[in-house]
DNA sequence: AAAACGGGGGC
DNA sequence: GCCCCAGTTTT
């Protein structure tokens, strides 16, 4: 099968894309912050919630960080997150205008925003053509596919560009998030609604 | 290279 | 009740 099969069958499976509102940079920054080691069906609703109550750099720095644990509670680690989210809103406002930046190299002096997180920012609010996030369900499902092998996700994101056309980089992340949680998942994959089991070598399951 | 952060959900 | 999960920072 060749990639745009791959990919067309994915598309199919998951035709509106993502469900998190992510179109709206600031929104994307804070809930992909949110969602590190926690999973998606957690992560949305917390990020809605305090969204609903402060939703801009301003009002995060104005919030009170015990309002802001209190309301993204549900999500892990969320204290140190809530901070994040605090400091990211006030560098924001100091030295950028009140923007989220939409390059890398800036994306990654923010405090809890690595590889993964500014390529999803990039990728799903500002819809850089050049960007994948990788993370562990990417990383994961290309290795069962045997398409890549790799050791770590910058690696795999290496190897993803070299095998992926451009067009389909900064979709990669959502398709494979989805796929992942619902079919392809970390603990017994569901191989038998598998779109993808007639090519599958299912190494590594 | 490994530990630390952490509550929710699947089993 | 136990184990893992949309990573990043610190030791």
């Amino acid at each position: 099968m060749d990639t745009d099969e791959l990919m067309r069958r994915l598309f199919e499976l998951y035709p509106d894309g993502c469900t998190v509102d992510v179109r709206e940079p600031f929104f994307a920054l804070i809930s992909t912050v949110m969602s590190h080691r926690t999973r998606d069906d957690v992560t949305y609703p917390a990020a809605k919630k305090l969204f609903e109550r402060f939703s801009t750099p301003e009002e995060m720095v104005e919030a009170n960080v015990e309002d802001i644990e209190e309301l993204i509670r549900d999500v892990g680690f969320y204290r140190v997150k809530a901070g994040r989210i605090k400091e990211i809103s006030r560098i924001l406002l100091e030295d950028y205008n009140g923007k989220v930046p939409d390059d890398m190299e800036t994306l990654l002096k923010l405090p809890g925003v690595g590889r993964k997180t500014a390529n999803c920012v990039l990728a799903h609010a500002f819809l850089k053509e050049d960007a994948l996030a990788v993370d562990t369900h990417v990383h994961r499902i290309s290795n069962r596919l045997g398409r890549v092998v790799t050791k770590n996700p910058e690696e795999t994101e290496m190897e993803l560009k070299k095998l992926l056309p451009q067009k389909y980089w900064r979709h990669v992340n959502i398709l494979l998030v989805k796929f992942g949680q619902n079919v392809c998942r970390p603990i017994s994959p569901r191989c038998g609604i598998c779109i993808l089991n007639d090519i599958c070598p299912k190494i590594l399951l």
